[in-house]
RNA sequence: GGUCCCUUCGUCUAUCGGUUAGGACACAUGGUUUUCAUCCAUGAAAGAGGGGUUCGAUUCCCCUAGGGACCGCCA
């Protein structure tokens, strides 16, 4: 049997989207469970709309998520001649004509087929006439010569059986007035020539399948395997568009989602196996396969990124995440000093503990971070007098001790608690509040010990 | 309008003819906790509708409804 070869050929028009890389990641995956190959081909051979900037984003993000190609990206324009040369070869053998009706001709034929509510298919007007009736003053198009009668069927690996009727595929066009190759001529040939043994693509593709094969029969080459996956859904139930916000991988990475968490949330988007939800990266390959993938398509739900999010800040060492924040910092926050990096990673076993995202342990770290604390108008109306003397007497005791940590902190406290006949609120609340601006937040000791003494006498003898 | 596809809790899904229809996220309640959270426990929550086939259908078939994709000299 034949290697599994795999691809992912996106189009570099706009940022790709989290449904294209979805997509990528299944061929990716599919392939790593076959111990076979994936490869990256940029389709730009729309020159219009193709843009350098995409193309980057594209790699960046696949790169982003560990979605890794073999070999160099293959860059479907660099490979227009060879395209051309199929068409002519295909022109040859009769397997394709020229059209010389002109645009208008066909833009006319498409509105009375709109107007009369009739669907519109090219009219196979050149299909059969002769090169001695063709206009002298208009270039002509070349079209593939499409089955008329009969039907054909595919065995799709996620749909199933699709059954078409070949007389609703029309002649299509596969070299344009100006001499380019079109999509679906490219694709196959490419595919071809790259020696692509599955074709793992979103359905939006289904139709072209069966215009795609006819080349490949014409050609007599072996087809593909094909299986295409349902498409990513927005919350309204609509098919993702470059223009959905919040759907790049930038997006994500900016509010601080990691790599891991977003792999294994679209791994699970449309796929399944049996009831398992976490999937490590040798997991994921280990069990990826398409009987798995689901034939309605899916929507996106941010809960539920976020919430995976949150397992893997919970579970990733110390060490790691602290390195993925740093990062993290450094690309969307800012450059935090050693001095205080030092003390997040100390503390990061419980800044990260009410953290979904790296961003929420970012402003989980202000307070370490910032060195002036601003205190709002309804946390200061907390600090009462009786509050601020409280605050004094701790100040007081606490700049006799050396050391900070729960066992030379707690007795003060609770000193304090009893003295003034209240609880741990009452002293834990006016504390928190000066040292970190905040009603909520970590637990009293963590703050204070990650502090240190130094900041702790500062920022308490601020307060009159 | 034509062609093709889809339909289990709000969401992602399990079930491959016989289950009290399971899990996860989100949600609600309770408990632990020095606040907020975490954590733990509990709860509410689903087979679109109608016909068949069958001893028995969420599961197989048909119809209806709803949703989606495609219908470019874009990819």
């Amino acid at each position: 049997m034949k290697k599994v070869a795999t691809r992912f050929a996106p189009s570099p028009t706009g940022p790709l989207h989290i449904g294209g890389v979805r997509t990528a990641l299944f061929n990716w995956l599919y392939s790593k469970n076959h111990n076979g190959k994936f490869f990256l081909r940029i389709e730009d051979t729309d020159k219009e709309r193709s843009k350098e900037e995409f193309k980057l984003q594209i790699l960046n993000s696949l790169k982003w998520i560990g979605v890794n190609h073999d070999g160099e990206e293959y860059i479907q324009s660099k490979n227009i001649e060879s395209h051309i040369k199929i068409v002519n070869k295909l022109l040859e053998n009769g397997n394709a004509y020229k059209c010389y009706c002109s645009s208008d001709e066909i833009e006319e034929q498409k509105l009375r087929a709109k107007q009369k509510k009739i669907p519109y298919i090219y009219n196979r007007k050149w299909r059969d006439k002769s090169e001695t009736e063709a206009p002298q003053d208009i270039k002509p198009v070349i079209r593939f010569k499409s089955k008329i009668e009969g039907s054909t069927k595919i065995n799709d690996l996620v749909q199933g059986d699709i059954k078409i009727e070949n007389n609703t595929i029309e002649d299509f066009i596969i070299l344009r007035r100006d001499g380019t190759p079109t999509y679906n001529l490219s694709a196959p040939v490419d595919d071809h020539i790259m020696g692509m043994t599955h074709i793992i693509r979103g359905d939006d593709h289904k139709i072209n399948t069966f215009k795609q094969i006819q080349i490949y029969e014409a050609l007599r080459w072996e087809t593909p395997l094909f299986a295409h996956i349902p498409l990513i859904h927005t919350l309204e139930g609509k098919k993702l568009s470059k223009r959905d916000n919040a759907s790049t991988i930038d997006d994500y990475e900016k509010i601080g989602i990691m790599p891991d968490a977003l792999r294994n949330y679209l791994i699970r988007l449309g796929w399944s196996y049996k009831d398992k939800e976490i999937f490590s990266l040798e997991e994921s390959i280990k069990y990826f396969n398409l009987e798995g993938i689901g034939k309605s398509p899916s929507k996106l739900d941010m809960s539920r990124i976020l919430s995976m999010n949150e397992y893997y800040i919970k579970n990733k060492s110390n060490d790691d995440l602290f390195q993925s924040f740093e990062e993290y910092c450094k690309n969307f926050k800012e450059n935090i000093n050693n001095e205080k990096l030092n003390i997040i990673k100390k503390s990061l076993t419980f800044l990260k503990n009410k953290a979904k995202t790296m961003e929420d342990i970012y402003n989980n770290s202000k307070f370490i971070i910032n060195d002036e604390i601003i205190i709002e108008k309804a946390e200061m109306s907390l600090l009462t007098e009786n509050a601020k003397n409280i605050i004094k007497s701790f100040l007081k005791k606490v700049n006799e001790i050396e050391v900070f940590n729960k066992e030379t902190l707690e007795p003060i406290i609770n000193n304090l608690i009893s003295e003034n006949q209240t609880n741990f609120k009452g002293v834990g609340q006016p504390l928190r509040i000066i040292l970190t601006g905040s009603k909520f937040g970590p637990g009293i000791y963590d703050i204070i010990i990650s502090l240190g003494k130094k900041r702790v006498l500062d920022r308490l003898s601020k307060v009159g």
